[in-house]
Formats: structure tokens, C-alpha cells, sequence
RNA sequence: GGGCGAUUAGCUCAGUCGGUUAGAGCGCUUCUCUGAUAAGGAAGAGGUCCCAGGUUCGAGUCCUGGAUCGCCCA
């Protein structure tokens, strides 16, 4: 903070405390502080300080750093630094590993497109070593920069010792992970039908459909297919035709039955040109808008197995079975849209590919692995599925086989990285059997404590009840292989150690990612031939799912290490994580260790752009999180994410309001911080002689706010409550700043230790309270008053100590009479400069108690030379009576309004003062007598006409408006302090700089400044004070009249 | 279509157990105070508490239905 002038008086004992700039800049600051960090090695400290004590734990979840992080990052790493620093302060050693999300199709992506790959094909043809090797280096990219931004916005995490999901100790933990879910056959291979991306390749989990951007709104098409049936059965007749509905017409090719519902009703109609159609009762009139006759209805059963011909010839009955394009019941079927019966495609729909298996359907699936028909479908082989649709629906239409063709706006998912849209397609692949286990992750979630709460119930407990086997296996490249082996006899054998595979194949592998794991071979256990690698990798959520014990290599490693630290406290993340890091952390340990691997979580909600849409490059409104920090800094940054709302409601970003949070909160502080430097230097104030002071009045009551404020800070962090906390100290700093200092500062002015004693305390305990949240400022603030450690963060978290809670009431009351007063002032248009004789004021009991134990005070701020107290309010006000509906309410019930206008004709003076006295005033409601007592009655005043009186509740205030020559004498008085005032300002003086100072202009006001002569000069420093003609200075107009006023430093 | 959440002043947000004049900050108007402040204080303007029903003596608050927005699912 330099600063080219601030008050040294000669002869006073050099402060140790730095000087303050006003105007400091807080990013300038920060990085001083940053540095200090950095030298004095704070955060290795502040866990080297806490070796031994209990732990408290935190996972990181591992971001991605393929890309420079954005702001949500910075809400995101914020609050995972605030209550770990907390904690830390609170006497827990919390560890902070790092850790980084390294495998995956985001990674390939990018590498494909760097090199210009379309397909798999590609990636093959260049060999998947070179891909990989590409891959790993992309990963870790721009890990410069997100250290760099971390470092800067203060998030202390080890980012030196970070876990990375792709180091070999990292994969051959999840490899252990893996072989334990197996061994407990929990890990099984088989058909299913998957949301598949055809571009990518590989099939989707459930939870990567959970990914933002998945269901786009598209336009597809949406027809109606006649389906003659061929022989009668049941409520069937040979030539009625079932009408099915889809909006995918690239499967009807692959037709291999229609589905009804068995106790659903259906009729059979004629449509306009003859023929007679069976649709859904229910749904004719949409079917058919044109008008049909029904013939008649019955249930679905008598349509089972009905026979029909399929919309397209290309695969014949006997492809499929026996019950091939035939009618089946299944459970699914629904009358909400479509006709009621429902096109089966075994291969391409969940519903289908269940009741194919139900009916002992075979499966037959015409599309190949990219997404185009085969050669099965003659004309259409080799097109993309998508494009046939039109060529499909007009050749419906050339056969007469299309009843109508529309387009249907829906939502439909979407790869989440390459967007192309994804096909339900019956493909193998492995899972893992969490569904088995789902009663064991219900349980888990009940441990669990979540903020907001509802999503332990709500988002996340609904997910957990859906759950379905996690589908874990990818073909691609850049992931942890999936640990399973094979004979071509089929015996699987799943590895669990580098160590292991080593010892069965004789191969030490230094790299176990594809393509060097799928080299290495061993003889089956069983039939003694080879065994191979399945060639899929896994989820990537499966990899940070493991985090809690692969970041440490357990349990090959540091198993007690990982013991001590899970489950978790704290974990941090957005909300789109219910479906991503929350789940496949909990799966993960729910299977292994059946508990929550975390206690506690905070969800962020969404960041929206300042203009309230979302950001996005395109619409250009996205904030670089460095513009933030360039211009307000990290602390400004820290203190908007926390303080503006409760984080999981989500963000409209707002400059304007950080730089409100500047201006409100941090500068409000740093100018108290700077008061008291600077006057420390000027009265040579050290801490060493505050040791014992006597505290004032004004002085006991913001140690109590400060020991309040401590409490709350305390109770609403242990819940996880920034927001809260962070209000809670930004109150203290406005009563401080606002009212402590204001009231104070003729005893900064002379020195007084008790005052700088009180001050002093108060900042350094917001300091350290402050440290979670902002804690550069709070640093810098701590670092400069006191010291004692090397660091803020080094310090013990306060302690709530005793309050004055008599005190505190007092002052409350106090305060509201000086409002009061100050109102009756504007309301007479009387200026504050403008002493008046006398304040009235009508309080009794406890009010009155407090307002004349704090009297200085408030005759100070209203400028009165007396408070005259009068207890019964005849005198300036008529009482007025309310009934107290809080606890008359429950008492009377619907008698209420009886009740209301009872006490109304009460009155008023004298059933105050009764209740007052302790008596009770009786009422009469509805024949029987009722006694009421203070409590029931709620007192207020109702101002008489004539009188200057501001009222609120049972206490007012009156002025005394009459000023005689006196007052009026002593308020050209002030006047003329003010001027001077504003004179040395002008003339750059120092606020220690002794003045001559020179009056000349209007009589009266020379006349008062000679009365009050020693009060202005000791207000404004004057050495001495003279009266003489003065044509320098421009004459400054007080009420009409003219004064010129000459300021000059005088010789000390 | 289903789940979860939100909707309070021009803007950003509080609002406790249901209690009768719904608050704060910013912004605006007028005034005022100032030996720290980019500040503070007073007054004013600004509200169908999303809408409609219901429960209750009493609803911003509880219930039902609806609207809009967001997230999630399908």
C-alpha cells in the first residue's frame, strides 16, 4: 500500500503498521498477497500445522483441462475451497489432492478432428498407439492454464500431486475395482438394446444421456402404416388392416411384430375409402380426423396373434420365428399417442427387444455398426438409416401401405459430444448389475446430506429408484481397457492387478492402455487356450467413480491412507452431475464397500449470461473469468458467487453486481482497515499498548455483534451455508463502518486506546472470519494489524466469546430513536448542523431504560442538547391499541374480528397504562368477559396534529422546533467548522496538519464564531484564530450570508 | 408426457412457526451529514407477492389446478 502521504507526527514511535492506501486496487493486492502465499508457503503450512489432527475429507472431481476453464469452473472451485478452509481453520487436517479426468470421447474427438478422421476406420488405419500418445498429450493441454486460473482465484488444492485417471496406478485400481464387481458377478456381457452412436461408434450410458445438449428438438417424420391382416383370428377379419404409427420409418423394415395391449379396447372402423382399419378405441378420431365408423370393439387379447403382412418384404417371417408379424401383448403398449398398437423392431427398441425376447423372437438387426442398412435391405444397402426415411415413406405410398405422413416435432437424444443422433440398436455390450444392488443405493443416498435438500429425495433419490444396469463397456481407444479375458470357449477371467496379468502372461506392462494391453495373452485356466482381451474400454465415469481409492493406487497402495479419508465430508459439483460424478461415485462405492462415499453435498446450480440466456460462444455473452479478476479481483469474484445467492438456484451473471459487492462490502471494510491504520499512525497507537482498556458503552456493544456475528458464521458454515455467513459478516462491517466508527471517531481523534483496542479486534476477527470467503483481503488485512502468524489462514477460526445481549437491545432501540429523530428533522426541514433544545421522546420500561443508558449517544446524532422523556403519550401522541393476533389468534379462533373491534373501543391511554402496570383490561366477546394483558395488546402512538413527532411502534420522538439565539449561535458554530473543514480539504492539508486560520465576512457569524472560538479551533486544529479583511478566498454563502474563510499551515 | 425447482419493487435478492402497514441493496427524485469511505442518513416514487380456486378468524407463506421459465427424465 504506498502511499506518498499519510500522517507521521514528529516524535511518536514508528507504527508497525504498513500504511494504507484508501484506493487500493484489489487485483494489484492479490497478487502481492499471492506471492506472499507463495514465499512464506502458506498452504503447504496450514496442513503441515494440522498433521495428526482428525481429518475431514474432500474429493475433487476431476475436471478435464482439454479446454481453458470458464466461469462455472470458478463457482465450482470457490466453493470447494471455502469450506476446506474453513474446516482447516477449525483445527481438521483437510488433504486437497487434485485431480484431472483424462480418458474419453471428448479427448478423441478433438484428436479426430484435429487429424481430420471421420470414422473408426481412420483412427485403425493410423494405429491406435499414435492415437493414444495423441490423446494423452491433448488431455493435459491446457492444465497450465487451469493451474494458473486456480492459483489465482485462491482455490488451494494440491495440484502438484493431482491424480490423473490415465496414470498406470490410477487404471490398475479401477482394474481391482472392475475384478471385485465381477467376482461378485456383478459384471456380465450382454445384447441389449443401447442408445449407440453410429458416428462415434460406441454405445451411450444412461448417464452420459443425463449430458447437457442430449435431447435436441427435432422435426421427424411420423407415419401411419396399414398392415393388412393376411388369415382371420380372433376379433381379426382377413383384409382388416392394423394401423401402426412410428417416427423412425428406417426400422419398418425391420418389422417383426405389432404390440396391443391386452386390456385395452380397440375396434374396428371403416375408414372413408372402405376399408376397415383396427386402431385404439380411443384414439379413431385421431387416427382417423376425417371420420370413421366403429364396427365394432374388444379388448386386445382377441387380437394375439393375429397375422399380418409386414410393411416391407426384405426379411421374411421365418427370419424372426414362429411368432414373426404376428400380434403380441405386451405391457408397454399405450393409448397416449400413436393408434394402440405399436411397431416392433426387435433390434431397435428397448420395449421391443423385451418382448422379442419374451416371445422368443430372433433377433435380426439390417444396420450395420455405422449406421447403414446392409445388404439384406437390397436398394437402401449402404445408406445412412436417417436419410432412407422419405424413400421408405414414398414407397409405403406406392403400395398403398400409408395411411398418412406428417412431421412430429419431439425431443430426441443426441451424442453428446458429436451430435449426431443416436439409434436404439441391440448390440453387445458389458454391464454392470447395479439394479441388483439398487436397495443398497437407496440406503447409501439416506446417508447422505444434500443441499438443497430436496435433491436427495427429489432429482437425484427418483434416479436412484429408476435405476438400470450401467452399461460400462466403449468401443473405442482413449480409456481403461476393461480388465476381462477370454477363451474362445468362452471362459472369462476379469484381472485385477498389473501384477496379476504379469504373472499369467509373463508380460510386464509399462503402458496398460490399449493397444499394447491387447497384446498380451495367457492360457485359459479351464481348456488351456488362449485367453484375449475383450476389446472394449470403459466408461470414463467409471474412472472418476473410482476416485476415492485409485487417487491414492488403493488397495495395492496406501489402502489405510484411502480408509482414513473416505467417505468423504465434502464434494462440490454442478447439478448435472445428479446422473454423472454423484452417481457413479456412489455406484461405485455402494458395490465395493456398500456405504456413500461422501457425507455431505453441495450442488451449484446453472450460470446464466448477463443478457439471461445461456452462454455460449455464438451469442457471444460469455465472461472470461480473467476480464472478472483483471478488473474486480478474485476476492470480488469469490464474494459475488457466495453472498448474491444460494448457489444451487443459479446464477445471472452481473458485473454490476460484483462491482456492488466491491463498492458495499469489500471497500466498506478496507476504508474501516484503513481508518484505523491511519489513525494508529497518527496517535503512534501499537498494539502493544492496547493490553487493558476500559471499553465504552459503544465499545462492549460491537465486541457482542462481533461474538454474534461469530456464532452465525460458525453455525451457518458447519451447514454448508456461505451465503448466509457471508451476509451475516457483511452486516457486522456495515455496523462497524456504519455506526461503531461513525460514533467513535472523536475517540480516534484523541487517541483513545480503548476505541483503537476495540477496532482492532473487530478487524482482525472479520479477518479471520472473512478468510474462507475472500481470502486475499482478509490476508492482507490480518497480515498488516496483526501478524502473529505468518498468514490469516494459519490462524484458529474464532470462537464465539460472551455477549451483552442487554446491550445489544439497547442499542437496537437507540438506534431506532435516532431514526426516528433524524425523520421528525427532515420532516421540519431542520438541518442536522442546527442544535436543537430538546428532543422528546416517549418510551417507558425497558426502552426508556436503554435509550438513557445510551443518551450521549443519541442527543449526538440528532443534535439536541436534551432528551426529555415522557411516559404517558398524551403529551405528543394518542395511543393507539391493536389486538396482537399472534397470541390472541389461537386463543379466540374464528372470533377474531370480535375480538378486533373490541379492543378498538378500548380506551387507549387507559388500557396502557393498565397493562403496564401488570393489570389486565377486560373485554366482552360474545357474552363472556375475557381479561387481556400486555402481551395480547400491541401499543402504538397516533401523532396529534401540531407536533413534529416520527413514531413506530410504542416509542416516538418529538422536537423541540423553538431556537433562540443561543442555539442559533451554536449552529453557525458548526457551520463554520464545516467550511474550514471543507477549506483544509481544499488546500490538501493533512487531517493532522495544525492550521491558522483567518475569518472575515457577516457580523453574526463572526460574532459566533468568537463565542465558540475554542471549539472551532479545536474541531479544526487552528492553532490560532484571527479575525482580518481577507480578498483571497472565494466567500462561501452560510443561510444567505457571506464568510471567507483563510486556512494556512501553521509552524508545529 | 413425467420428475424436481423457480416466479415477491425497474434490476438483484430477503421474507422464520400462517399473525393483519411485505422488506433490503442498486437505480431514480428531493434533502442531508462528513478529519476514513467509491460511503452514511432522511423523505418520496415504485408491489394484482405469476393466475384461479380452496383451507383458515387470518395466506407471500399451507393445499389443489393452471401459466411461464430453468434443469432433469422419456
Amino acid at each position: 500500500m504506498a502511499s506518498s502521504k499519510h500522517p507521521v507526527d514528529a516524535g511518536t514511535t514508528a507504527s508497525p503498521h504498513r500504511p494504507v492506501d484508501p484506493r487500493a486496487s484489489f487485483p494489484e493486492l492479490e497478487e502481492r498477497v499471492l506471492s506472499r502465499w507463495r514465499e512464506r508457503d502458506v498452504f503447504a503450512q496450514s496442513l503441515h500445522r494440522r498433521t495428526g489432527a482428525a481429518p475431514w475429507g474432500f474429493y475433487e472431481g476431476p475436471p478435464t483441462a482439454n479446454g481453458p476453464p470458464a466461469t462455472h469452473h470458478v463457482l465450482a472451485r470457490v466453493f470447494k475451497d471455502i469450506f476446506p478452509r474453513y474446516k482447516t481453520m477449525c483445527g481438521y487436517y483437510v488433504e486437497r489432492k487434485g485431480g484431472w479426468d483424462c480418458h474419453g470421447l471428448p479427448v478423441e474427438l478433438a484428436v479426430e478432428a484435429e487429424l481430420g478422421f471421420t470414422s473408426k476406420e481412420d483412427i485403425e488405419r493410423y494405429g491406435i498407439a499414435e492415437f493414444n500418445a495423441r490423446c494423452r498429450s491433448l488431455v493435459l493441454s491446457h492444465v497450465e492454464d487451469w493451474n494458473r486460473l486456480t492459483e489465482r482465484i485462491g482455490f488451494w488444492i494440491d495440484l502438484d500431486d493431482a491424480y490423473r485417471t490415465l496414470d498406470r496406478d490410477y487404471i490398475e485400481s479401477v482394474w481391482w475395482a472392475l475384478k471385485t464387481i465381477h467376482d461378485r458377478g456383478l459384471l456380465y456381457e450382454k445384447l441389449k438394446v443401447v442408445p449407440y452412436c453410429p458416428r462415434c461408434g460406441t454405445a451411450l450410458s444412461s448417464h452420459e444421456l443425463g449430458q447437457p445438449d442430449v435431447y435436441r428438438d427435432v422435426l421427424d417424420p411420423s407415419v401411419y402404416v396399414r398392415l393388412p391382416v393376411t388369415e382371420p383370428r380372433g376379433a381379426a377379419h382377413a383384409g382388416d388392416e392394423l394401423v401402426v404409427w412410428t417416427t423412425t420409418p428406417w426400422t419398418l423394415v425391420s418389422n417383426a411384430a405389432v404390440a396391443v395391449d391386452p386390456e385395452l379396447i380397440y375396434a374396428r372402423v371403416r375408414a372413408d375409402d372402405g376399408a376397415v382399419l383396427i386402431v385404439a378405441e380411443e384414439l379413431v378420431e385421431r387416427v382417423l380426423p376425417s371420420g370413421a365408423d366403429v364396427l365394432e370393439t374388444f379388448p386386445g387379447s382377441e387380437l394375439e396373434g393375429v397375422a399380418y403382412e409386414p410393411p416391407f418384404g426384405f426379411i421374411g417371417r421365418d427370419a424372426y420365428g414362429e411368432r414373426g408379424h404376428t400380434v403380441l401383448l405386451g405391457d408397454f403398449v399405450t393409448a397416449q399417442e400413436g393408434t394402440g398398437l405399436v411397431h416392433t423392431a426387435i433390434a431397435f427398441g428397448e420395449d421391443d427387444f423385451r418382448l422379442g425376447e419374451q416371445y422368443g423372437l430372433n433377433v435380426v438387426n439390417p444396420v450395420r455398426l455405422d449406421g447403414t442398412f446392409d445388404e439384406r435391405i437390397g436398394p437402401y444397402a449402404g445408406r445412412w438409416v436417417k436419410d432412407a426415411d422419405q424413400d421408405l415413406i414414398e414407397d409405403l405410398r406406392a403400395r398403398g401401405r400409408l395411411l398418412r405422413a406428417e412431421t412430429f416435432e419431439h425431443s430426441y437424444p443426441h451424442c453428446w459430444r458429436c451430435h449426431t443422433p443416436l439409434l436404439y440398436y441391440a448390440k453387445p455390450s458389458w454391464y454392470i448389475a447395479t439394479s441388483q444392488r439398487k436397495d443398497r443405493l437407496l440406503a447409501a443416498n439416506e446417508t447422505v446430506n444434500w443441499y438443497p435438500d430436496h435433491v436427495k429425495h427429489g432429482r437425484f433419490g427418483k434416479w436412484l429408484e429408476g435405476n438400470v444396469d450401467w452399461a460400462l463397456s466403449r468401443e473405442r481407444y482413449w480409456g481403461t481397457p476393461l480388465p476381462v479375458w477370454r477363451c474362445p470357449a468362452g471362459h472369462v477371467r476379469a484381472i485385477g492387478s498389473l501384477g496379476e496379468l504379469e504373472e499369467l502372461s509373463g508380460v510386464a506392462l509399462a503402458d496398460p492402455h490399449r493397444p499394447f494391453v491387447d497384446d498380451v495373452t495367457f492360457l485359459c485356466a479351464q481348456c488351456e487356450d488362449q485367453m484375449q482381451r475383450v476389446p472394449e474400454v470403459i466408461d470414463v465415469w467409471f474412472d472418476s467413480g473410482s476416485m476415492p481409492f485409485a487417487q491414492y493406487h488403493a488397495p495395492h497402495e496406501n489402502e489405510e491412507h484411502f480408509r482414513e479419508r473416505f467417505p468423504a465430508d465434502f464434494i462440490c459439483e454442478a447439478l448435472d452431475q445428479t446422473r454423472g460424478w454423484f452417481y457413479s461415485l456412489l455406484a461405485v462405492s455402494a458395490l465395493l464397500f456398500d456405504r456413500a462415499p461422501y457425507r455431505n453435498v453441495v450442488c451449484l446450480g446453472l450460470i446464466l449470461a448477463e443478457d439471461g440466456r445461456k452462454m455460449s460462444k455464438s451469442l457471444g455473452n460469455v465472461v472470461d473469468p480473467w476480464e472478472v479478476i483483471d478488473r474486480y479481483g478474485a476476492d470480488a469474484y469469490r464474494w459475488y458467487l457466495f453472498t448474491s445467492k444460494q448457489p444451487w438456484d443459479g446464477y445471472r451473471f452481473s458485473m454490476e453486481a460484483i462491482a456492488e459487492g466491491v463498492r458495499q462490502f469489500l471497500l466498506q471494510l478496507w476504508n474501516t482497515y484503513a481508518f484505523y491504520v491511519l489513525y494508529a499512525h497518527a496517535n503512534g497507537v501499537v498494539p502493544e499498548m492496547l493490553g487493558d482498556t476500559e471499553p465504552s458503552e459503544l465499545d462492549r456493544w460491537i465486541r457482542s455483534r462481533l461474538q454474534a456475528t461469530v456464532e452465525v458464521v460458525r453455525e451457518r458454515l458447519d451447514d454448508f451455508d456461505a451465503t448466509f455467513a457471508g451476509r451475516a459478516i457483511q452486516e457486522l462491517v456495515d455496523e462497524l463502518s456504519n455506526w461503531y466508527v461513525r460514533r467513535s471517531r472523536r475517540r480516534f481523534w484523541d487517541g483513545d486506546p480503548a476505541a483503537f483496542a476495540t477496532l482492532r479486534e473487530c478487524l482482525v476477527t472479520i479477518a479471520q472470519l472473512l478468510a474462507p470467503f475472500c481470502p486475499f483481503v482478509a490476508d492482507e488485512i490480518y497480515d498488516n494489524l496483526d501478524g502473529a502468524e505468518p498468514s490469516v489462514h494459519l490462524c484458529d477460526f474464532p470462537e464465539p466469546g460472551a455477549r451483552d445481549l442487554e446491550l445489544e437491545e439497547a442499542m437496537a432501540i437507540a438506534r431506532e430513536t435516532v431514526r426516528l429523530g433524524l425523520a421528525a428533522r427532515g420532516q421540519a426541514k431542520l438541518k442536522v448542523r442546527q442544535p436543537l433544545r430538546a428532543a422528546v421522546v416517549v418510551a417507558t420500561g425497558r426502552e426508556r431504560a436503554a435509550i438513557e443508558r445510551l443518551g450521549g449517544l443519541v442527543r449526538d446524532e440528532l443534535n439536541v442538547h436534551e432528551l426529555r422523556f415522557v411516559s404517558q403519550a398524551d403529551e405528543l401522541a394518542e395511543v393507539e391499541l391493536k389486538p396482537n393476533y399472534r397470541t390472541l389468534g389461537p386463543r379466540f379462533g374464528k372470533h377474531m374480528p370480535v375480538v378486533a373491534a373490541a379492543v378498538a373501543g378500548l380506551d387507549g391511554d387507559r388500557a396502557a397504562s393498565a397493562v403496564r402496570e401488570g393489570r389486565t383490561v377486560a373485554i366482552t366477546v360474545g357474552g363472556d368477559d375475557h381479561g387481556l394483558s400486555a402481551e395480547d395488546l400491541v401499543v402504538s402512538m397516533k401523532p396529534l396534529p401540531g407536533y413534529q413527532v416520527e413514531r413506530e411502534g410504542s416509542h416516538a420522538v418529538g422536537l423541540e422546533l423553538e431556537i433562540d439565539d443561543e442555539l442559533r449561535m451554536e449552529g453557525w458554530a458548526r457551520e463554520i467548522v464545516h467550511v474550514v473543514q471543507k477549506a483544509r480539504q481544499e488546500a490538501g492539508l493533512d487531517i493532522s496538519d495544525r492550521i491558522a486560520l483567518t475569518l472575515d465576512g457577516d457580523a453574526e457569524a463572526l460574532t459566533a464564531a468568537r463565542t465558540h472560538e475554542s471549539y472551532i479551533a479545536g474541531e479544526t486544529l487552528a492553532v490560532r484564530v484571527s479575525y482580518e479583511p481577507l480578498d483571497g478566498p472565494e466567500p462561501v454563502q452560510i443561510e444567505g450570508r457571506e464568510l471567507r474563510v483563510g486556512v494556512a499551515l501553521a509552524a508545529p
